[in-house]
This record gives C-alpha cells, sequence and structure tokens, in this order.
RNA sequence: GGAGAGGUGCAAGAGUGGUUGAAUUGGACGGUCUCGAAAACCGUUGUGCCAGCAAUGGUACCGAGGGUUCGAAUCCCUCCCUCUCCGCCA
C-alpha cells in the first residue's frame, strides 16, 4: 500500500506512475473519500471527547437522570456515526488497496514485457557438433522426468523426477545454502559490487507453505487469486504459498524490529504453488511450467537507507550463482508493465536454453520499497522513532528451472549431462551422470 | 478428536466496572559517583491517527471483531492464537 499523505501531495505523479504501470485508479476519487474520512473522523472523535468528559464528571457521585440520558444520548450518536465512518473506511482501504507501488526513474517506461530492456549479457553460448536436444528430450529418454504418470495422478502440469536428476537438485540445494551461508563470500560480491552493506550471511529457513488469507493480502499477492490454490478446510482460511516469499515477508508483520538486528537476510527452500491460470497450451512440454515447483529465494527486511542497494546485492547474488554455473544469461530491466504491483523496481536473469534456441526467464528480483510493510505493519526503530522496513525478494534457484538450463547446456552426444564444477562435491565427485 | 488454562507495555507479571496508558520487577538508555568499570542512587523508556510552525492538546489501542453500561483491560458473545493433560500420528 502507498502512503495516502504522498498521494495527498502527488496526485498527479501518482496517476501518472500508476498509468505506465496499466492500473486504473481513481485518485480523485480516493482522495475525496480520504477528505471525508479525516472529516467525520474528527467528528467521532468529538463526541468520544464530550464522552469521556461526562463520564470524568459521574466517576464520583451517583448520577442523575439526566446525566443518564445526556450519556445515552452521547453514545447513540457516537455509534451512529462510527458505524458511517467505517464505511467510509472500508471504501478508503479498497481504493487506497487499488494503487501499486511507483517505480523507481530508471525502471523503462513499456506497456508489455516485450519491451523489457537487456541491460547485460553473460557467458558463450555453447556450440555442439550435433543438434542440442530440448530437456523434455534428455528427462524422458534418462526416466529423469515422468509427466505421463504424473498427469493420470494428479493432471496436467505436475511431473514426477526421478533418479541423478533429484541428486542433482538436492546438490544444487547444498551448493547455494553453503554459499550464502559464507559471511566472507556475502562481504565480497558487497565490495565487488561497491555497495555499502553489512556482510551478514543468509540464514536458510524452510517456511510454512500455507498461509492465512489476511497475510496473503497484506503481502498483496493474493491476487490474481485464480492462480492461487484455497485450502477448503472446516473454519480456517487457508492458501498454498506460490512462493517462499510470501510466508517469508509476512513473518514479521505486526512487529518493530531494532534497527541493529538489520538487515535480516533469509533464504528459503519451499515448493510453491500456481493454478497457471491463463497459460492454457503454453509450454506445455517439460517441467518449465508446472503447478508445482521447488525453489530457493531470499528475502532480505532492511532499512530504507540500505534497500536499493540490498536489491542490487540480490541481483548480483543471482548473477554469482550463475556464473558459478557457468549457465549464459542475460540480465532485463523489467519495464512499468512487467514488474509487479508491489515493485518499485524489478530484474529478471533468463538463462540461456540451447534446446529451445531462447534465454527463458529462471530469476527474478522484486524491489518493494516499504508497499509491503505499510500493510504488514513492520517497522523499524531508530533513535529518530520508527519507520516502516523495507522488503526485498528475489530467486536464488527455481529448481527446476535451473536444472533445465543445466541439462540443456550441459548436455553431450551421447544424451548424457556434463555436471558442472561447482556442484560435482555434492554429487559424490560425478563429472556427468 | 476429548478435557482444562490462558492471551496486558521491550520482557516477566499485577490489575475483575470509573482514581489504569496501565502497579511491581527486570532489561535498555541517560545522569550522579569513579582514573575507568561494577555496585548504589536519580531519571527516561509504547504505537497509530487528528489539530498545531512548535510547545502541546485531543483521540484510539491491554489477541481480533461485536455487545451490555452514563462509563469496559475488567461483564457477555463470536472468532483467532498459545499452553497443559489424554487420544491419534510423520
Amino acid at each position: 500500500m502507498l502512503d495516502i499523505q504522498f498521494i495527498r501531495d502527488n496526485p498527479e505523479l501518482v496517476a501518472e506512475k500508476s498509468r505506465q504501470k496499466g492500473y486504473v485508479v481513481n485518485i480523485e476519487k480516493l482522495l475525496e473519500v480520504d477528505k471525508n474520512r479525516i472529516k467525520v473522523g474528527q467528528e467521532v472523535e468529538k463526541l468520544n471527547q464530550q464522552r469521556n468528559q461526562l463520564s470524568d464528571q459521574l466517576k464520583q457521585g451517583k448520577p442523575t437522570d439526566e446525566q443518564i440520558a445526556e450519556g445515552k444520548e452521547l453514545r447513540e450518536r457516537q455509534q451512529s456515526l462510527s458505524q458511517t465512518l467505517s464505511g467510509i473506511e472500508d471504501e478508503y482501504l479498497k481504493l487506497l488497496k487499488t494503487v501499486p507501488n511507483l517505480p523507481e526513474d530508471d525502471v523503462p517506461v513499456g506497456a508489455s514485457e516485450d519491451e523489457n530492456v537487456e541491460v547485460k549479457v553473460w557467458g558463450d553460448k555453447p556450440s555442439f557438433d550435433f543438434a542440442p536436444k530440448s530437456h523434455w528430450e534428455i528427462g524422458e529418454a534418462r526416466d529423469w522426468i515422468d509427466k505421463e504418470r504424473a498427469a493420470k495422478v494428479t493432471g496436467s502440469r505436475f511431473a514426477y523426477l526421478k533418479g541423478e536428476l533429484v541428486q542433482l537438485q538436492f546438490a544444487l540445494i547444498q551448493f547455494t545454502m553453503n554459499s550464502l551461508g559464507d559471511e566472507t563470500l556475502i562481504a565480497k560480491l558487497i565490495s565487488d559490487n561497491n555497495l555499502n552493506l553489512k556482510p551478514t550471511a543468509f540464514v536458510p529457513i524452510l517456511p510454512p507453505v500455507m498461509i492465512r488469507e489476511d497475510m496473503y493480502d497484506q503481502m498483496d499477492r493474493l491476487e490474481p487469486r485464480e492462480d492461487r490454490y484455497h485450502i477448503d478446510g472446516d473454519d480456517d482460511n487457508l492458501w498454498l504459498i506460490g512462493s517462499a516469499e510470501h510466508t517469508l515477508g509476512s513473518m514479521y508483520a505486526g512487529e518493530i524490529l531494532d534497527e541493529k538486528q538489520l538487515p535480516l537476510r533469509y533464504l528459503g527452500y519451499s515448493t510453491s504453488f500456481r493454478q497457471e491460470a491463463g497459460t492454457y497450451g503454453k509450454d506445455t512440454e517439460g517441467i518449465l511450467r508446472m503447478h508445482q515447483f521447488d525453489k530457493l529465494e531470499m528475502e532480505v527486511f532492511s532499512t530504507p537507507e540500505t534497500s536499493r542497494e540490498e536489491h542490487l546485492l540480490l541481483v548480483a547474488i543471482q548473477e554469482y550463482l550463475m556464473q558459478q554455473l557457468g549457465i549464459p544469461y542475460h540480465i532485463l530491466m523489467k519495464c512499468t508493465a512487467d514488474i509487479g504491483k508491489p515493485n518499485a523496481r524489478g530484474v529478471d536473469l533468463e538463462a540461456w536454453l540451447p534446446g529451445q534456441d531462447k534465454y527463458r526467464e529462471t530469476h527474478t528480483a522484486d524491489y518493494m520499497t516499504d508497499y509491503q510493510s505499510r500493510r504488514l505493519k513492520t517497522r523499524v526503530r531508530k533513535d529518530e522513532g520508527t519507520q516502516l522496513i523495507h522488503t526485498n525478494d528475489a530467486t536464488a534457484f527455481a529448481m527446476g528451472r535451473t536444472m533445465i538450463a543445466i541439462i540443456e547446456n550441459y548436455q553431450t552426444a551421447d544424451g548424457k549431462v556434463r555436471v558442472p564444477g561447482v556442484l560435482q562435491p555434492y554429487l559424490g565427485g560425478r563429472k556427468q551422470i
């Protein structure tokens, strides 16, 4: 949610930036409701004051009938006006929630993902003296991926992953946790990128994969809910998470953190669930787009002053990880239409997939500023007072897509897959699977 | 699933209708003392909103939402959560 004071002060700017992101917001209406909300709120407060004054007078002796009648009347007026106020507040909140976070100035303006801007290309695309295969061809040939039986048991967009592919996933997890848990490495990435941040290591987390509806909404990740899975229970109102971000980012809701604790850097590992609404017929081959996939996700809580650099650090970490695997990639600055509603800035990393002869998204880094924490009420206590904290989230590795990239880039003529050097220690030293 | 207990400030914990935004203790911070520290003593120590240049004033908040009452942290209802015992179970 955006700061109402900022919207009051900059209505045109907010309207224009929202438009750039593709959101239709009625700022005029919002400000009108806001004004009314303040006015009625003041009237309610006035009545409360009168009630308090009266009960102050009455607390000694026994009240007279007139005084009781007066108190009753005040109460009734207060109740009816409060009801009016809560109606206004509901409308206010509903309108305010429609306003997206504002893109930073360096976010390219664009109407669709086609206008994302390539800002960096890394690595040499591998050349093969044979026609490179897609990951699904290799995966099925090696009996690593079984989608037919998954379809029978669970439906489309599910898969059984088997054999060496599973071992590869666990190797990847080990490698990433060891890397991001290394304070020396974090310090190096910070200094290599000329950042001014603390070298705090990432703490691994296994978060819940279900989330309460109110928390989901406060993270601004519930919508579009057609893409979410709802859990039908007796009296609970739970949803499956679409990313570890959802239960990581909300974990300090309602809390005031000490500035000295920050930044808090977490590496969450969880399964993610997505209905993939509106993607019928898209990416039906292989395991690129599944209803269920595992992901290592970074989440950082920081002060407002350091959050932008934390965002840059997360992108640097993503690049580092991909470089360690030796997978060619390019970096895209996402345009205004493609960064999410809570984003102020977003960067995608797309890996080169020789089997499909194109780049595909494997990583994303989201810079949220205080947009999420305003509703979550996660704050930091400083000498000058309290402030909303800033959140950042970014993919460390989406397991499925990363393995796709490994399979396709490291395939050999005889249908095997070479193991990137950094992962070999976690696969019993095997150089090829 | 059955039976019970409970959710109060940074923490522990008192408070069962008005004098409580909240006792007490601890922690943290500031000060006195000291070469310095400890101890002791003194003081400070919640958040949001509204008005105001500010000082400040007003208002709300004792898990959440409703209700009773002139008046609710205190009484009633619903929900959420935590804990204990039993049962079941990875």
